[in-house]
DNA sequence: GGCTGTGAAGAACTTCACAGCG
DNA sequence: CGCTGTGAAGTTCTTCACAGCC
């Protein structure tokens, strides 16, 4: 194993999705724990923090094997330090864009500023006038031009922020080119199965976005 | 009953929670067919189109009651307008949106854009700094002043980008305010119960932003 | 005959109760 | 004694197979 995905980490690989997707919320309130200089906290606590059942918290970091100690709790460096690698949290992660509508700006934008464990590497769009054009520093290319792109080493993360219609056919391009993590907000479950991990994001956005292909 | 919630809609009540996040996904098909003219569907294609298995798409519309006609498969009309009902998407929402950071922004920005079911009401926020500025037409104001925002008829609908620090305070001043239904893309779990309708935004864009109080 | 609707079987996750360890 | 870890029970959702209607 070579590459990590953001939520299917490396040597933990087979956790229950719902388990998966509580993690970082656990690391959040970790990291709180961790800047207050609390050494250890107990599941019942923690659980509150982070607003989820006691009886679950305990179950999803039994998953990770034995992190507690009986009769103290966790300790919050380890199981820190454990969450971030499962998340793949500690390594640098380089971001390229597909779709630079209103989402894609605000990550452009945002992604640019907060220069910590992402990097944006590149921006595609087919509009033909926004091509050429600047966003947070780096020009939009036409989606033609990925595989080039690509072509360094290190991990990617695809976010398909384009409409519905092209999704599958950009995420098919991404893997193509070698890219292994997708974060998908157009409103298509996106499953290319295969070892790749592409992570349909929660349709609740969609519910209030029955029209929002403007914002993509 | 006097409101819908958009979710959890009004006379179709007790769908089950997946169901319900898939109903989105199947109107937007449904659109697409409308639009191209077709009066009716087969389950195996609509799932096709869904991206999920025909067997789940039979079941999750049979809640929906008996809108199918053996033999031939949904008249896409009629499916398209009780999802449409359930989902709450037919009445006009009051947009209050809490935390004008880059997130909050992008969405004042896009709705204020499409005026179609969405109308951008009010925008709050606790930085004195912003208070008073204009974004997208729309004064930002401190959040001690909800209540009279929204003495107003209407539905309303609270959307909650702020840190996740102050999520569960702001849930709170909304619900006190009157506001049912909310989306919070705050990283925390906000359960209020008592018939409050809050969607908490999935934790997969939180595994890409384990840092992204910025755009908050 | 074709396709939906449904009860039953199966799988996945959550909750529970308590055993086990520090 | 306190708090975690875990097998078992319970619940919820999905898959299946076929009955039922057009």
């Amino acid at each position: 194993m070579s590459r990590q995905n953001p939520g299917t980490g490396g040597d933990q690989d087979s956790l229950p999705e719902p388990t998966v997707s509580r993690l970082p919320l656990y690391l959040r309130c970790l990291d709180r724990l961790y800047e207050a200089g609390s050494p250890s906290i107990d599941s019942v606590t923690l659980a509150k923090m982070a607003g989820v059942a006691a009886h679950n918290l305990r179950k999803d970091l039994a998953y990770l094997g034995n992190l507690g100690v009986r009769g103290s709790g966790y300790d919050v460096g380890p199981l820190r330090e454990k969450i971030t690698r499962i998340l793949g949290a500690d390594q640098e992660w380089k971001i390229v864009i597909c779709g630079v509508g209103n989402l894609g700006t605000a990550f452009a934008n945002y992604l640019s500023r907060s220069k910590e464990r992402f990097v944006l590497d590149a921006l595609f769009d087919n509009n033909v006038n926004r091509i050429g054009e600047r966003v947070a520093g780096v020009t939009v290319s036409p989606i033609e031009t990925l595989p080039e792109v690509i072509s360094g080493n290190g991990s990617y993360l695809g976010i398909i922020t384009t409409p519905p219609e092209v999704a599958f056919d950009i995420s098919r391009r991404l893997v193509s080119s070698g890219v292994r993590s997708m974060l998908n907000f157009a409103p298509v479950h996106i499953d290319l199965g295969e070892g790749t991990m592409v992570r349909n994001v929660d349709v609740g956005l969609h519910l209030l976005m029955l029209s929002y292909h403007e914002m993509l």
